[in-house]
RNA sequence: GGAGGGAUACUCAAGCGGCCAACGAGGGCAGACUGUAAAUCUGCUGACUUAUGUCUACGGUGGUUCGAAUCCACCUCCCUCCA
């Protein structure tokens, strides 16, 4: 049997013998694997970062078996470690409850409906309770918590650890025990959490999980874990023009490394790709191509092609976008400032800022650089507003207070 | 329970009675150069206003002072050492 699509791209298969064992045993006896991949319910939109874990788990379910999308619903509301070492913010009900259902509306422009089972850790932990609690902690011990990297870290350099980041991993745990999970997929930094739940299996009796991590995908930055928070994330349900131009404005090392965790191109064409710019190819061409790919996956067959050539009449060619939105303001009949204008228009956060992007020779009124932060906008006028090289607005000015 | 140290803008980090809307670095934004790449150079980076003014801001609340991020008291949170 062939595993080389299944551990494409993953960073890490633990024991890879036994998991391929299984699955070759689950082939030929045609059982469904029950795959567990966790969410945390605490951000709202899913990003291309999420979406390794979610081309992962589509790839078990086109081998016939099981995806169980698993919302932390219950352990996101108790909260958790951060990349960054800070204490997450507990979530209440209602807010975990409206980033799921977002999770649901999401999740199946990757994964097949028809084989995917949705599941809320609330449903089981609520109803542990204390003695339950007990019998958990009760199966690790302080040593071997403070293996994981995290703690080890901060307890050496003296940063806070809360109790209930102990109680974290075991409830994970808890959760592919209550599952039955055969594998676990998770980003290469819940590996510690994972093999926590390989422990608590064998010590319900249940045969343990295998588990499968793949790498953490760097955002637009190329230095830092792609989040929301952090801004660096391109998220499936960015508009196609705007995904393109976030594709567009990553850096030539960090393509590759996309092309390698996110395209589903072979990895021969990839290779050849990467022959052809060593050779001179231009890299903002191969770039497009990969631009084209992923707004075609979520936005449908012809959107890749249209967003290609929108930014090329855009960026290329100086051609003004098709979608800039219109704005009516009032203005005295003395007119506005072009600052108050432009803030006004939404194309600016603050008078202040409209006045340091004039000065700094970055706004155009029809098409023309504006350098005097003193020009008034006057009632009657209809003008194209232009901060930068992406922020567009049409205002018309009409009499009034 | 005791002793000591700390909390400054998005982040790190100076400032320790007025010259502080607060040094510096990173980040971000904008300009030049480009391929919305990298590197480099430049400017900006609280709001209102556009005056050489007002307001908000240096963990919280009070106080001392003509004047406080800077001094005092209490409070909250964090760290270290001892128990």
């Amino acid at each position: 049997m062939d595993f080389s699509e299944l551990e494409r791209g993953t960073d890490e298969v633990i024991p890879a013998d036994e998991f391929r064992a299984r699955a070759a045993q689950a082939a030929k006896d045609g059982v469904r694997l029950r795959i567990k991949a966790g969410f945390d319910p605490t951000a709202r939109d899913l990003h291309l970062g999420h979406t390794l874990l979610l081309n992962k788990l589509r790839a078990f379910q086109e081998l016939g078996h099981e995806a169980i999308f698993l919302i932390g619903d219950f352990t996101g509301m108790i909260g958790d470690p951060t990349g960054k070492n800070e204490t997450r913010k507990p979530l209440t009900r209602e807010q975990v409850e409206a980033n799921a259902q977002t999770y649901k509306e999401q999740v199946f422009k990757i994964l097949d409906p028809e084989r995917t089972t949705i599941a809320f850790n609330s449903s089981w932990l609520d109803k542990l309770g204390t003695e339950g609690m007990l019998r958990l902690a009760a199966q690790h011990t302080v040593a071997r918590m403070l293996e994981r990297d995290d703690f080890s870290k901060r307890f050496a350099t003296g940063q806070p650890i809360a109790i209930h980041e102990f109680l974290y991993p075991l409830l994970q745990g808890y959760d592919s025990v209550a599952l039955k999970a055969d594998v676990e997929l998770g980003g290469t930094d819940q590996k510690f959490n994972l093999l926590v739940g390989r422990h608590l299996q064998s010590g319900a009796g249940q045969r343990p999980q295998c588990i499968m991590t793949v790498p953490i995908l760097e955002g637009l930055d190329g230095v830092q874990k792609m989040s929301k928070s952090l801004g660096n994330y391109i998220g499936v349900n960015d508009a196609p023009g705007e995904m393109f131009g976030k594709v567009m404005s990553v850096s030539d090392a960090l393509m590759w490394r996309y092309f390698d965790l996110l395209s589903f191109r072979p990895l021969t064409e990839v290779r050849g790709l990467r022959a052809g710019v060593e050779q001179g190819a231009n890299p903002r061409d191969v770039k497009m191509e990969l631009g084209v790919e992923l707004v075609s996956r979520f936005h449908g067959a012809g959107a890749g092609e249209a967003a290609r050539a929108a930014f090329i009449a855009q960026f290329s060619q100086g051609a003004l976008p098709d979608d800039i939105p219109e704005v009516r303001i009032a203005a005295p009949a003395a007119g506005l400032p072009i600052a108050r204008v432009l803030k006004e228009a939404g194309l600016v956060a603050s008078n202040g800022e409209g006045n340091r992007m004039v000065e700094q020779r970055a706004v155009r009124v029809d098409q023309q650089r504006i350098e005097d932060r003193t020009l008034m906008l006057l009632p009657g006028q209809q003008l194209l507003l232009q901060v930068g090289s992406r922020r567009y607005a049409r205002v018309e000015l009409v009499a009034g207070e």
